[in-house]
DNA sequence: TCTTGACTCTGCACCCGATACAGGGTTTAA
DNA sequence: TTAAACCCTGTATCGGGTGCAGAGTCAAGA
């Protein structure tokens, strides 16, 4: 008997989002005892170890439905369509990174016209560049 | 007469979204109207560019309420308080860096394995290696 | 057998950071 | 005068969860 308790400590996932995974259809709805309980098998947990994954390799819940829905051996998906899903992900993140790193950049720029005297903060130069933009890097 | 409207086509921040900042405290509540409309001042316009910059730059609300508590000029705060909150910022920045590059490595890495020929997604190395996990790189 | 504590069920509210929309009142320009 | 354009409020929605209340269930010990 496989609870839903038992499922989160066996992955390391909160009990209450295995019930979200379930209402937006990320998790299958699994059998349920006579009681009502939900009784979760092998492939529950495969599929949501999966998830934690693909989550933790910051696919949303929509890329990962996708990605699921590629493993129907029914459907006429190919390595190319989950290749491709793939590429694009790097692709995201590949700008995700070159915009933080601009506002690194940014921030470590006005960071540098600062001394850290002991001075009000109100004659800071790192907020007046926040209240005042005239250099726009 | 500087309304809600104009103050948002004045600073390209969606109309909602001033009120928005009112209520959750960013931005002060300005004088009304006699028939209850909003009536905005220069120093409304120079904190909201503020708080769009701080945002732009990753700052959360609550950082930004801090920041902009810096800049009481009865306050006790320094220059020193302003330059380290955006340092300790700059290094949670730079740790989402890591954390997506490492992210993209582990990404480029499983879809190397895969070739992208012609054969059904549910062979796909990328999917296998998310369902079953074994080099955790 | 009874009780107690740990567990599960459901529905719902909450978090952030907005954004959108309905249904009303107001202002402005033709 | 009237119609368009604007503003007001409250509330719903999104994503990705988290938490809690109140009721039911299960298992172990006395």
């Amino acid at each position: 008997m496989l609870t839903r308790g038992k499922l989160a400590t066996q992955t390391g996932c909160n009990i209450e989002t295995i019930r979200y995974y379930e209402t937006i259809g990320l998790l299958p709805a699994p059998a349920r005892t006579a009681s009502g309980y939900r009784n979760y098998d092998e492939e529950h947990v495969r599929r949501l170890r999966f998830i934690q994954r693909a989550r933790a390799l910051g696919f949303t819940s929509g890329q990962i439905q996708g990605l699921l829905e590629l493993t129907d051996p029914d459907g006429e998906h190919t390595r190319a369509d989950v290749k491709s899903m793939t590429e694009s992900h790097i692709d995201e993140i590949s700008q995700k990174i070159r915009d933080l790193q601009k506002i690194k950049r940014r921030l470590s720029q006005i960071s540098s016209y600062c001394d850290g005297s002991r001075k009000s903060a109100t004659t800071c130069p790192i907020l007046e560049s926040l209240f005042d933009d005239s250099s726009g890097t």
